[in-house]
DNA sequence: GTAATAAACGGAGGCGCCTCCGTTTTAGTG
DNA sequence: CACTAAAACGGAGGCGCCTCCGTTTATTAC
């Protein structure tokens, strides 16, 4: 236990029920996922995966074998996705005041959500076969939500007559709207409000 | 009404809002869809379109001229099924009482719906994506069964103290039930089952 | 180091999707 | 009929999907 290579700690959150992969194969993965990312951004959830077998240097069988579906390699971008939109929540919140924590959060939220506009159909199908996908990460999404509230509203930079499920209500609007061009003005415009109205609550309380 | 060919009174029901098509495109376009019905019976709804067309005998330039994409083809397809479930009511309910016309045509409904099973991912994303569709299908054929369930109550072979919905509610256990082995047989003894209720009833009140 | 073996690689090949456009057919018109 | 314009046809071609299997590479044992 005393001298391991440094390169352990990292992986750790996939390291169950799975052996360890040889080293060209974590590579190949990593490097896969990473070029996945980026052609589902460019070219939405239907990019080619030749094309990401292509731009990752490897073939298309070391692709799937891999991920031997399109919704698997879907899957695992987009926990990664929602990973780091969680994670985002705690270093956000610690290098800010609570309530402005919050709203940065939630603008990234808009953000996340903007990517995920008119994707929507596949990722839909995606989301309703794999329906454990769906409540991971919405309890992920809760969770860190939470954490942001209740800290705002600890420390009095929020009203404290709210609660996580409230604002995430609120946030709700936001993914269920049209997809329009002033779709991400507007949204951001409404985090902007919700943290009005939240902020008001807490100041006239004081 | 003296001495039409019999053709002309098959298609009616499309003639709307469209000119009319040349004959061959006619003839091709009808074809597509006989054949589209079974390749889809065969293969399931992600049948091979150039398999359609070739058995149609047609290139497949020609299919996607006459459906854009392939499920302009499904809800075609799915349109006419649907007529032809629902048309099969009123056949019903000429050769039979009203309570066994009523119980053929809900067996027939299982028939129908085994169809659309294991198709159900891919389906239900054309019905989602195409709502008038998904209401257009439900209105028509609610009002099959209102029509059926109406005429037995009416002569007293089933119970006065139902109605079409509760009826349809009761078939909705059919379609949403998970895809064993045994969900046909499942669903025939329901329907026998809903049957025997609704006829005691009737008894009773006699 | 070398050998052996299991793991991983990668791309050819077969099939389906869909578009594009040169060729054929139909429906009018004189 | 003959002619013409519009409509319809059809299939080649380019691309993506996915499988299969011969080749390469990492790991383990000596």
């Amino acid at each position: 236990m005393a001298s391991e290579p440094s390169a352990i700690a990292e992986q750790k959150a996939e390291a169950v029920d799975a052996k360890p992969l040889r080293a060209d194969a974590r590579r190949n993965r990593d490097r896969l996922v990473e070029v996945a990312v980026s052609v589902f951004a460019e070219r939405g959830i239907d990019g080619s995966l030749e094309e990401i077998a292509r731009r990752a240097g490897v073939g298309i069988g070391t692709l799937y074998r891999h991920f031997p579906t399109r919704e698997h390699l879907v899957e695992v971008v987009y926990r990664r996705e929602v990973e780091a939109l969680c994670a985002a929540a705690g270093k956000l919140a610690q290098k800010h005041p609570s309530d402005v924590a919050l709203e940065q959060w939630m603008q990234r939220f808009v953000d996340y959500i903007a990517t995920k506009r008119g994707l929507a159909t596949s990722l839909r199908i995606v989301l309703t076969t794999n329906s454990t996908l769906f409540s991971d990460t919405f309890g992920r999404v809760s969770q860190a939500l939470r954490q942001l509230v209740e800290a705002a509203v600890a420390d009095g930079t929020i009203r404290g007559d709210v609660d996580a499920s409230d604002v995430l209500h609120a946030l709700g609007g936001i993914y269920s709207a049209p997809d329009t061009p002033e779709w991400r003005d507007r949204s951001r415009r409404l985090v902007k409000l919700l943290m009005d109205g939240l902020r008001f609550g807490a100041a006239k309380a004081q």
